[in-house]
DNA sequence: TTGTATGCGTTATCAT
DNA sequence: ATGATAACGCATACAA
């Protein structure tokens, strides 16, 4: 049903109808609410390819990630970013990217300036300088510019969707795996790896839920928990790290990070048979996750976190959909007999 | 980059551009040439809205699935099926469901007739009436209808993609998860639930590769492993189940189906703690993998083989694009820590 | 308050 | 072999 059999239907023209749709006013009350009595009896949905073509429009969207090597992490936000930005290209949606240090507050900040200066129609930002990120989204909200976050959220941030994980439960699913794995018993490592103050929130998060899966179940008492932290900022932290996996000698090792392949080497190298628990589905992690080293990763998705958010500006900005606030990832479990299928989705 | 504008670059009407680009002739050799560089040179890419809004085209897919009762497995790849066929509309696709019974080869036969009879643009099917399935995929390539194929592959059918499961592989997922839960010993019960002689492939295949598992590994040996069916045809066939628990006494239990939850019931009523690994996220497993009756789920993710066949229709049929042969799901596992995020993705 | 005309980029048809 | 033009449905500027 188009503007004009409506317009037919109703007697007037099809400015008129136009009017209406778009609350322009300058119509009579009784012509609007025949029109739109019309409209709601035949279901009026516009063409999706005339809206598109006269407004010919295209948005802006700046994504403000971290930068990384290739095989980390933050490659695959990154990824799923880029991959929307592919498929949405035809739609009039356009990436741009902003990489900062995460180890470098300023640099954060200095890419905050150029994304403002850019006036972009959209911002996707990850929250792992939460002190700078909070400041920004205040910001943002002060420029009317839609802005959405991945990874980990900041309450109250005002930003059209929050697309992430629940880290707490990551680290909960961490502990039934591992405990099910040293069979209910041992010495359990917590091993968190780090080179920052700044984005350790996660890592705490899953290390808590860790822990409070263990304390809560009346079979797992007999599971005895160490806590070690290894600072990669320390010229001599890989010597460390194998110091502490060969004198702590544990049952079971939890690597709360994409990280966890700094331990499998050792691991390896050692020939030491250790259960081994970590997080993502990265490059660096693959070749163990394969070799059943790593017995098993907890990957939350982040290449679709990143398609998610992309998308989610084309709903919002080009489709004028509502979105959804929070979208929490499914926490998937990838070991040596699923991980094949887990690539490239 | 218009046509108008590559037409004025190359001192020619619009008209002789789009004759090179839809290669319909009556071009000189010189000026193809000549537009041709051009149309490289700017890599153009047509302007979606435009083609859409001229073409108006829309397109009928047919699904012909199994019917199902509410919280059935069949359920769900219908549900994905919907979901695109809503989120597609807008770009004129269109889906006509045919459900057929799933124990009935005539029903099927039926079913088969209706979607010929009305000619569409492409066809999803489901070979769970294998024999017949075949039949179909011979009919709609004379007829150059392009179908695609979801949940289990015809081999050679000439289908224009195959989305579903690894089922060996899911068999061999499934003997790790239990055998680690069992401590890697013990009494293990492979139990397959069955209401007709059709669609036991899949069945089939994951308990080869269920048992390939527990074979091929050294530490296994000692796992003893005790195959039974059950045959819902039978009208005891729910006594049959419990006396068989109960009977077994078994220490872990792989169902290579979605109907785990028959043997949860009995598990639960029985109180007995028995290790129990399955199939499918379906809402009659939901609440025993909540209570942790149910162990491990594993799932193809039905929902999304449905949406990704619709999808892939619109690739092939609107956009053109080239669609992926085979398309293999990830085999998701699913436990009590993270079931929660797993629905309606 | 209402109606009309123009253009978005592409396709397809009709003249030349 | 080439160019001109109408049409798709919608948004909008402008005329009445």
């Amino acid at each position: 049903m188009t503007i004009k059999e409506i317009a037919k239907r109703a007697n007037v023209s099809l400015g008129t109808v136009d009017r209406v749709i778009h609350d322009r006013g300058k119509v009579s009350k009784e012509t609007k609410e025949k029109i739109l009595r019309i409209l709601k009896e035949v279901d009026y949905k516009p063409n999706f390819y005339a809206r598109g073509l006269v407004l010919n429009k295209s948005y802006v969207i700046t994504a403000l990630v971290p930068d990384f090597d290739a095989g980390e992490y933050w490659e695959m936000p990154s990824r799923g970013i880029k991959q929307a930005a592919k498929d949405l290209n035809q739609f009039g949606i356009k990436v741009v990217f902003f990489y900062f240090d995460q180890n470098d507050s300023e640099s954060f900040i200095r890419k905050v300036q150029e994304v403002l200066e850019l006036k972009p129609d959209g911002v996707i930002l990850t929250p792992v300088i939460n002190f700078e990120a909070v400041k920004l989204c205040a910001r943002l909200r002060t420029m009317a510019i839609p802005f959405s976050i991945i990874d980990s959220n900041i309450q109250n941030s005002g930003s059209i969707s929050f697309i992430g994980q629940d880290a707490i439960q990551s680290g909960r699913l961490a502990a039934k795996l591992l405990s099910t794995s040293t069979g209910g018993k041992g010495k359990i490592l917590i091993l968190s790896i780090k080179n920052n103050e700044n984005h350790n929130k996660t890592l705490q998060k899953r290390s808590e839920g860790f822990k409070d899966f263990l304390s809560q179940s009346d079979s797992l008492q007999d599971i005895k928990i160490v806590e070690l932290n290894v600072d990669q900022r320390e010229s001599n932290w890989k010597e460390c790290l194998e110091d502490i996996l060969v004198g702590q000698n544990p049952d079971g090792i939890y690597v709360p990070s994409s990280k966890v392949h700094f331990v499998a080497e050792v691991l390896m190298k050692r020939k030491l048979k250790i259960k081994l628990v970590g997080n993502d589905l990265i490059d660096n992690n693959l070749d163990f996750i394969a070799a059943g080293i790593i017995d098993y990763i907890i990957d939350q998705r982040p290449e679709t976190q990143g398609y998610l958010a992309v998308e989610n500006f084309y709903k919002y900005l080009v489709t004028k959909q509502r979105v959804e606030n929070d979208y929490y990832l499914p926490l998937d479990i990838i070991t040596k007999e699923n991980y094949m299928y887990y690539r490239s989705q």
